[in-house]
RNA sequence: GCUCGAGUGGUGGAAUUGGUAGACACGUUGGACUUAAAAUCCAAUGACCAUUGCGGUCGUGCGGGUUCAAGUCCCGCCUCGAGUACCA
């Protein structure tokens, strides 16, 4: 009988699973070890050899730790919710949850057949009710926090309103995507929906526009995880953006500690790199860039011969500055994902000619700390103040128009309006805008209820054009105009058509109009007592000592970064996505009065640059082609071309977008931009290089130091300069290179008041001048977006989530789990709603309906690891008697294409948990390691053309052949079975074989494992053969666990032959037990304690397959000896029980024992058997080595010495010279130099 | 392009801190046992030269360097793999 594998290792599988040999309880006599493996997806397929790789090699560390006197936790489940079993419900109407139970069912009986030590009372599924629950209840926590960034944690939601309510919003730091500073009055008055407006804003679980991967080959959104190179990861299917009110998880908020975090974690080097690339933390700076209101177009470039100066006539840098520090606006930010630093330098003193204090910089490198929003260029966003009177507070507040209630409830809609204008209503406005008519026009206003097309303030004028885009506007004309003139307003209308073809006479009316109305009453503004002589009618300082006093800013200078209206006369106004100001005049302090105002331009570009220091060699500007400003600033002569590019651009997918990355594209605006630095004349182009979701979507060109901005200037032929040079050389032509020069170090040149610093020097000093000039300030910018949580699909976690008056509520906790109801079709609706929308009983018992989308495929594996803690708790997600005793996992173990999705999804699950106090430690995973993944070794047979001839591997080069894939099941070490060839398929039936020695030798080739290409392996089949046990250490012996490896099973008949030589030691052929009580000799011990140190250690070392390699050692060193005995063989037979517990078990109990050996204490060695008495050196001269001798250990370096140069072989080497040096390593080696 | 990782016999791989390169296993060859096959056991197996025997030379992707000594450390390349991608 011999090794009956078959035998064993049911009867120890049965064993485990009726004596719950696994089930692992709170002990706290012992210390505890949570091992866990990845979350997998039961596909249909079942697992191949590739899956267990990893499950076998944390098996063998949970079954080691409970040797050492671990209470190990090693739990297994399922990631239930995913689109593979949708899309086949889709496709046969099958319910998902059906296709899913079979296929668990499928993989439990595969893996129990591996014999992995599993704790199955702890076995979780995603769409479980009783688990979801807890993704739900989860969610719910995320929709009633916020990010508070003083205390750098999630808050509950009511502390954030308790102090909008004492102080607004003003001295909140948050991450948030608030556009608006509001007041506490203010946010007392505004009506419930409102203020649930706000709050959304600031939720970590939020509802947004976002711009989506959407996939409409699979109907839904996609991650950017989900989206490998523009299409699905899933099918490959195109991927595009679009639009869509989306569920977002503010993960963003943790950008910065899921990025410190990794410090903390035993994570493998190339993991960690690439959380670091996702998460894509870039320092730089914020820089605010005029546009430039010239009054006739110039030609392009300004640049004199020298670039600090600026040409009579232009205005001068100077100039800019004042302007700028009056009215340059907030620095919005891309979506909150910015931080403010305070930038310092690494060497201030050296370098700094500023002040003292020049905003608080400290001398500690850098001092990073996001300021309050109310004194920065306002990271967050495009805030204004918005105060009202505070002496009297029962005022109205004074805007301009209309009241802040209807303020408020309209803005989006005025938003809306200003962006997407008629073709009469943005001809018009390009014609009255500013004050181009001599009167200060507005457009898409709100008065009193209403929303006019336009309107001039100062002449309580109300200009409206009848079109369609009222539509949508209930009321009727009439009592519309009724209710205007009450509020004092005449209003005079054109048709479309009159603007369309009559521009001029239109135009010609409304001024005339407006110069024949008189205004008697003209409003007049609350000045404070000294305001520093500011006129009427402007912003004054006050409002600036205000912000001073709330939080004095460790930042030069906080003018002119934000826009305080002091209540009466201002609306809060609106502010494009890109932050820069459509209306100026509320704003503009210095014209003589409202109706006037001279050079008012005050529009701005914002860019963020990592490199602010070659500002100087900024020669162009690029928007993004989706830059709300493009539009805005588009001379009339460049409309069509630009329009025409934006077309272009929209229409391109994002896969033609990244293939065609090399295809320089772009379109000049007409419009220029003002270096802030220079003065000079920047020409703004418009370009799909510059991507709209990254930074502002908006850069500043240095052609001279950036290749793509190189290829751009010299495909456009657009200027280049140099201004960083490297140590020591001297500044070239730009117009002899082939790339940009690269300008990581070096020294600036032509760079004003920075030339002749370092690099590194140079970005300090820069940022320190824009801070000080009010223009910008050095910041933080991350790559990584927030996450998009919606799936329109049906296959996952409901929402616990219902709306009411069009805002979403959260389920009471005691309504939770909201299951996922049953559908006619999994498929969309007819209006593209997602399948759940097509019921009609998907409301609350109250009646409002629920949320139709479903939480995406991450959502249920973010935080199944604290489940696993206590997974039948059905009070709580967890107890905190069960985290506090596990804490987190000590060891996980999975593939790497987790290393960007899961990975940061769950550590900002975790750390979002830990914010509330659930979980005990800030990071869920301790020690990552990534097995590798086990590639297909394909095998191929050559069919000569166009015959039924096949040529062996080696012949085929004679012969004209065509390479065909062929079963490897049909290939034993590279030779084909022929006949099983030609019953594989009928094609192959007549099939006649040219043979080498007799044999027909395949090609093989290392590729990924899949049905196409005959390559898979399924596990059952080698368990069939050779048992779990030889699967297990074979996968182990493959090649080091982290490594990629193809799969072959040439070797496993080695690992096999290992298993029934161990046998052997242990039974004779006739089965008897042949276990001797001898006592065990030297060498044997030796041999033993030998094993038992290297296993340790390469488990340790999570090196499993040189593991094995010390077995066969041990078991070929046993067998030589011919030893048999207890002493030794005992000890083996635990050794081994990691690796192959089944046959350990059986060796075990035929040894005498009774019960499992799985807790077993560990045999630990002793350094005493394995001390050698002497010692063979290798002996070199000049390094190389030459011969070996045998020299006992112990002896002194002197003796040794004297032994080496004594003896015959030295003497033959020497030939006679002398030794210059010996060098001798005890116990390593010895070289004798001569 | 950037970032990371890897290149060692016919094959998978070993060499843990700079110290005998190729452990262990597969495959191959030869042999034992057998009527035969399977299974098992023994021996050889990096390349080249030499061979009656002793032996010698080269050799860890390539080119340099450091060192008594380099697969291992340093500099410069090449190739393959993975991730990421107009990320400013």
């Amino acid at each position: 009988m011999g090794y009956d594998f078959d035998r064993i290792e049911k009867k120890w599988q049965k064993y485990w699973s009726e004596h719950k040999t696994f089930k692992a309880d709170i002990n706290h006599d012992k210390p505890k070890f949570y091992v866990l493996d990845m979350f997998p997806y039961p596909s249909g397929a079942g697992l191949h050899v590739g899956h267990p790789l990893g499950y076998i090699a944390s098996d063998i560390y949970s079954r080691f730790k409970r040797h050492q006197g671990f209470n190990v936790l090693h739990p297994m489940g399922y990631d239930a919710y995913g689109l593979p079993a949708e899309q086949y419900a889709i496709q046969t109407g099958t319910h998902p949850e059906i296709t899913t139970e079979k296929n668990i069912l499928r993989y439990r009986e595969q893996l129990d057949k591996i014999g992995f030590s599993f704790d199955w009372d702890r076995e979780v599924r995603t769409s479980d009710p009783e688990y979801y629950k807890w993704t739900q209840w989860t969610f719910i926590r995320l929709f009633h926090s916020w990010y508070n960034k003083k205390t750098d944690k999630a808050e509950d939601i009511n502390i954030l309103i308790a102090q909008f309510e004492i102080d607004g919003n003003a001295s909140v730091e948050a991450s948030n995507s608030c556009e608006e500073i509001f007041t506490a009055e203010f946010w007392k008055n505004a009506t419930e929906k409102e203020q649930q407006q706000i709050l959304m804003h600031y939720r970590l679980a939020y509802l947004s526009e976002t711009m989506v991967n959407w996939c409409p080959e699979l109907g839904t959104v996609l991650a950017n995880d989900e989206v490998k190179e523009g299409l699905s990861e899933r099918g490959g299917h195109p991927v595009e953006k679009k639009l869509m009110m989306q569920w977002s998880l503010r993960i963003t908020a943790y950008a910065q500690r899921l990025l410190d975090g990794l410090e903390t974690v035993d994570w493998s080097e190339p993991i960690k790199e690439m959380q670091r690339n996702w998460i894509g933390r870039s320092e730089g700076a914020s820089v605010d860039f005029e546009v430039w209101d010239g009054d006739e177009p110039t030609k392009v470039l300004p640049f004199g011969e020298d670039l600090g100066g600026v040409k009579e006539g232009e205005r001068t840098s100077e100039d800019s500055f004042k302007e700028d520090e009056l009215t340059t606006p907030p620095q919005p930010s891309p979506e909150g994902r910015e931080q403010i630093i305070d930038y310092n330098l690494n060497e201030p003193t050296k370098v700094l000619p500023f002040g003292e204090d020049l905003g608080g910089v400290t001398k500690e490198g850098q001092n990073i700390h996001p300021l309050p929003i109310a004194h920065q260029g306002s990271p967050e966003g495009k805030e204004r103040i918005i105060e009202e009177n505070e002496n009297d507070p029962g005022n109205t507040p004074g805007y301009y128009g209309t009241n802040k209630d209807t303020w408020f409830a309209n803005k989006d809609y005025v938003r809306e309006l200003r962006k997407n204008p008629t073709d009469a209503e943005a001809l018009l406005w390009e014609n009255v805008r500013k004050d181009r008519i001599g009167y200060r026009i507005r457009r898409q206003h709100a008065i009193d209820a209403y929303i006019v097309d336009f309107v001039c303030l100062s002449k309580k004028t109300i200009i409206e054009l009848d079109g369609d885009i009222h539509d949508y506007q209930p009321k009727a004309d009439k009592l519309r105009t009724e209710i205007l003139e009450e509020n004092g307003y005449s209003i005079i209308r054109f048709k479309n058509s009159d603007v369309n073809d009559h521009l001029e006479e239109v135009i010609k009316t409304i001024k005339t109009y407006l110069d024949n109305k008189i205004i008697e009453d003209p409003k007049v503004l609350p000045f404070g007592e000294d305001l520093g002589g500011v006129k009427e009618g402007t912003k004054n300082t006050e409002d600036s000592c205000k912000e001073d006093e709330l939080n004095t800013p460790p930042h030069p200078s906080p003018k002119g970064r934000e826009q305080i209206s002091k209540s009466n006369n201002v609306i809060p106004d609106i502010l494009d996505e890109n932050n820069w100001f459509i209306e100026e005049d509320e704003v503009l302090p210095f014209g003589e009065d409202l109706g006037g105002v001279k050079k008012t331009l005050k529009r701005t570009i914002t860019v963020f640059t990592t490199r602010p220091d070659t500002l100087f060699g900024a020669t162009f500007m690029v928007l993004a082609p989706e830059h709300e400003l493009v539009s805005q600033i588009t001379t009339v002569d460049r409309k069509e071309k630009v329009e025409a590019y934006i077309a272009w651009a929209k229409n391109r997918s994002e896969r033609e977008r990244m293939t065609e990355v090399k295809n320089i594209s772009g379109e000049f605006t007409g419009a220029y931009g003002i270096n802030p630095l220079t003065g000079g004349k920047l020409p703004i182009w418009i370009a799909d290089y510059v991507l709209a979701g990254y930074g502002t979507g908006a850069i500043m060109a240095v052609p001279g130091h950036d290749s793509r901005d190189f290829a751009f200037a010299r495909h456009f032929d657009l200027p280049i300069i140099q201004v960083v040079v490297a140590e020591g050389e001297e500044p070239t032509d730009p117009g002899t290179w082939d790339d940009s020069i690269d300008s990581k170090e070096g020294v600036m040149v032509s760079s004003g008041f920075i030339s002749g610093l370092q690099v590194k020097e140079a970005i300090g000093v820069t940022i320190r001048k824009i801070q000080e000039m009010g223009i910008g300030y050095g910041t933080i910018n991350f790559r990584l977006h927030d996450a998009i949580f919606s799936r329109q699909r049906y296959w996952g976690e409901p929402f616990p989530i219902y709306y009411k008056d069009g805002m979403p509520y959260t389920l009471d906790e005691s309504e939770l789990p909201l299951k996922l109801p049953q559908v006619e079709s999994y498929l969309p609706t007819e209006q593209g709603d997602p399948p759940l929308a097509a019921l009609t009983d998907w409301k609350t018992k109250e009646g409002y309906p629920l949320e139709t989308n479903t939480m995406p495929g991450f959502a249920g594996s973010s935080g199944y690891y604290l489940r696993y803690m206590d997974p039948n708790n059905r009070q709580n997600y967890f107890s905190a008697e069960a985290n506090q005793y596990w804490r987190n996992v000590d060891l996980y173990v999975g593939g790497d294409e987790h290393a960007a999705g899961h990975l940061i999804y769950s550590r900002f699950w975790n750390k979002f948990l830990y914010d509330l106090g659930l979980a005990c430690e800030a990071e869920p995973f301790k020690k990552l390691i990534n097995q590798g993944k086990i590639q297909g070794r394909s095998s191929f047979v050559y069919r000569v053309q166009g015959t039924q001839k096949y040529v062996s591997y080696n012949l085929r080069n004679d012969y004209d052949t065509q390479r065909l894939h062929v079963d490897i099941d049909l290939v034993e070490n590279d030779v084909l079975n022929t006949e099983g060839f030609k019953a594989w398929r009928d094609e192959y039936r007549n099939a006649e074989f040219i043979l080498e020695d007799g044999k027909y030798i395949c090609g093989w080739e290392v590729e990924k494992m899949s049905k196409s290409k005959h390559n898979v392996q399924n596990p059952d089949a080698l368990i069939e053969k050779y048992g779990a046990d030889t699967l297990r250490l074979y996968e182990m012996f493959l090649g080091p666990l982290e490594q990629d490896k193809p799969w072959d099973t040439n070797g496993i008949e080695g690992v096999f032959r290992f298993l029934k030589r161990l046998w052997r030691l242990y039974f004779d052929n006739n089965d008897q037990l042949i276990i001797t009580n001898e006592n065990a000799t030297k060498e044997e011990l030796k041999v033993l304690h030998k094993t038992i140190k290297k296993i340790h250690e390469d488990i340790e070392r999570f090196s499993f397959n040189t593991g094995v390699s010390a077995f066969m050692i041990c078991v070929n060193e046993l067998m030589e000896l011919n030893c048999h005995k207890h002493e030794i063989l005992e000890p083996l037979a635990l050794l081994i029980e990691p690796y192959a517990p089944h046959v350990a078990e059986e060796l075990w109990q035929s040894l005498g024992h009774t019960g499992s050996i799985s807790m077993v204490e560990f045999p630990q060695y002793d350094e005493k058997y394995l001390a050698e008495v002497s010692f063979q050196y290798p002996v070199s001269f000049n390094g190389k080595m030459r011969f070996k001798l045998d020299l006992p250990v112990g002896l002194s370096i002197a003796e040794i010495e004297n032994a080496v140069l004594e003896s015959e072989e030295s003497k033959k080497w020497m030939e006679g010279k002398p030794a210059r040096k010996i060098i001798v390593v005890p116990k390593r080696i010895i070289n004798i130099v001569i």
